[in-house]
DNA sequence: AAGTGGTCTAGACCACGCA
DNA sequence: GCGTGGTCTAGACCACTTG
C-alpha cells in the first residue's frame, strides 16, 4: 500500500483495458465516478488518466469523457526505452546473445567525445551479436563509462546489462536520445551478421542517461534491414 | 492573458533556455521561487516543469532541483507529430513539393481496411514527391478519409495539408501511430525518386487521428535511405 | 441545465540530498 | 535541520457537450 496511488489506479485501469473488462470504443467512468470508486481526490484520478492518455490507452474529450482506444494492434511497444532482452521476452522469440568482444579499454577519441569523457576515464567496450530464430540479425556495440559501472563481466553481458545496472547496482536509467539512420554495411557487419545480400544496415545510436543526468552509455545497434521494425505512439503538441 | 498559465510559463522557460538566459547544466530556480516569480500556485509551476521534462529540457532530481539539460544537439525534433513542411521550414532547406497524383476515388480493399472505412466512404488519394536541395528524396502517399475532409485541392497539397486541416477546417490533429520499416524499392519508387543505386527504402507508415479519435488519414512515406534520419527523446517508464 | 473534463489554488505531509 | 521535489487533498471556477 506504500505505492503511489495514481500509479496503482493507472495499472488497474490498464489491466482492465487489456483484459477486456473495459471495452475499446466505450467511455471510462467519469472522473467524478472514479473519485468515488477509488476513494481519492480528483487530481489523483487525473494523474492516472494523464498516464493512460500518454501511453495511448485513452483519448480524453472535454465535455464527453475518456474514450478507450483500441490498443490491440500496439503489439510491439518499442517506444520508450526497452532493452533487447525485455523485448525478446515480450515477443516470445527464441534468441541467443553472443558476446563477441569484451574489454576494459582506453576510449578512442571519437568515443571519448560521444560519451563526453574526462581525461583518464576508461570504458567497457562490448560487442554482442543477437541471434533470433537461428539468424544473426543484430550487432550491438556498447561503450560504457567505467566511472559509473566499475565492474562488469562477460556473463552479465550475456544476460542483460540493464538488469544488472538497475537491479544489482541500484542505479536508475532515466532517459535516452536515440538516432535512427541507414548505412552501408561495414566489413565488421559482414563478419558478424547473416546479411544474405542485404545492402543496407539500420543503425540506432542510443545515448543513455542515469537519473542524475549523467551520460553513462553509448550504444550503436546495427540491424539487418528486413528484420527491423519500430513502432511509436505520438501525441501532437499544440 | 486568456491562455493557460502553465503553458505560458513553459514557453517562457523554453525560450529562456534556448536563448541561453538559463544555462545548461545549471539548476532552475526552485519550485517555490518560481511560484513567487510567476505569482501562481505550486501545482501550476509543476505542470509547466512536467512539460519541460517530457520534452527533454530538464531533468528533475528529488531533493536537489531541476537540472537544465544541454539541448543544443537536439536539432532535428521529429519526435511527436510534425508535417514535412513544418520540418523543412525548421531546417532552412530548399524544398519543392511535386503533386504527382491527386484524385478522389473508391478505396482499394487494403486501404479501406487500413483506414477502417465504412462501405461507400470515399478517399482522397495523393502522391507527392519531395525535392530537397535539388534531389528527389521522399515520396509521400496519402490516403485521406473524405468523410472528414470533404474538399481538397491540388494547390493545398502543394502547400501543407495539415495547415489546411488545422487552420482552415478548424480540425485538430491529435495523435498518431507510426511504424518504421525498411523495404526494397518498388518500380514506383524508381520512377519517382533519384535513387542513385540505393537498394533500400525507409518506409514510415503513419496512422493519424483527430481529437475525437477518428482515423482520418493513412500516410506511407518512403525515404531514400541515405537522407533518412529520425531522432527521438524517450523517458524510461519504470 | 446538468454533466463532463480543464485549469488553478492553498495547503498538507512525505522522501530525498546535503551540510 | 533545512530546502528540495513528489504526492495528495478539497474545493473553486471555467469551457465544452448534450438534451
Amino acid at each position: 500500500m506504500r505505492e503511489n496511488k495514481f500509479k496503482q489506479i493507472y495499472s488497474q485501469l490498464v489491466s482492465d483495458i487489456q483484459k477486456g473488462n473495459i471495452q475499446p470504443n466505450s467511455f471510462l467512468p467519469s472522473e467524478h465516478e472514479l473519485v468515488e470508486q477509488f476513494q481519492t481526490s480528483r487530481e489523483t484520478i487525473r494523474k492516472a488518466l494523464k498516464l493512460l492518455s500518454e501511453h495511448g490507452y485513452i483519448q480524453k474529450m472535454q465535455g464527453k469523457g475518456s474514450l478507450v482506444l483500441d490498443v490491440k494492434r500496439m503489439d510491439f511497444p518499442v517506444s520508450g526505452l526497452v532493452s533487447f532482452k525485455e523485448l525478446a521476452v515480450k515477443m516470445g522469440k527464441e534468441t541467443i546473445t553472443y558476446v563477441e568482444h569484451f574489454s576494459e579499454t582506453v576510449p578512442s577519441k571519437e568515443i571519448a567525445e560521444q560519451l563526453k569523457l574526462k581525461a583518464d576515464e576508461l570504458i567497457w567496450e562490448i560487442v554482442r551479436v543477437r541471434e533470433i530464430d537461428g539468424e544473426r540479425i543484430i550487432v550491438d556495440k556498447d561503450f560504457i563509462n567505467k566511472t559509473y559501472i566499475p565492474s562488469l563481466t562477460k556473463t552479465i553481458c550475456e544476460q542483460s546489462i540493464y538488469e544488472y545496472i538497475e537491479n544489482d547496482l541500484g542505479l536508475t536509467i532515466s532517459f535516452a536520445r536515440k538516432e535512427f539512420t541507414v548505412e552501408e554495411p561495414t566489413n565488421e557487419d559482414q563478419r558478424y551478421l547473416d546479411l544474405e545480400g542485404h545492402c543496407n544496415i539500420v543503425v540506432v545510436k542510443n545515448y543513455v542517461y542515469l537519473e542524475d543526468a549523467s551520460l553513462f552509455q553509448f550504444t550503436e545497434s546495427r540491424h539487418r534491414p528486413d528484420k527491423f521494425r519500430f513502432v511509436d505512439f505520438a501525441r501532437r503538441s499544440h
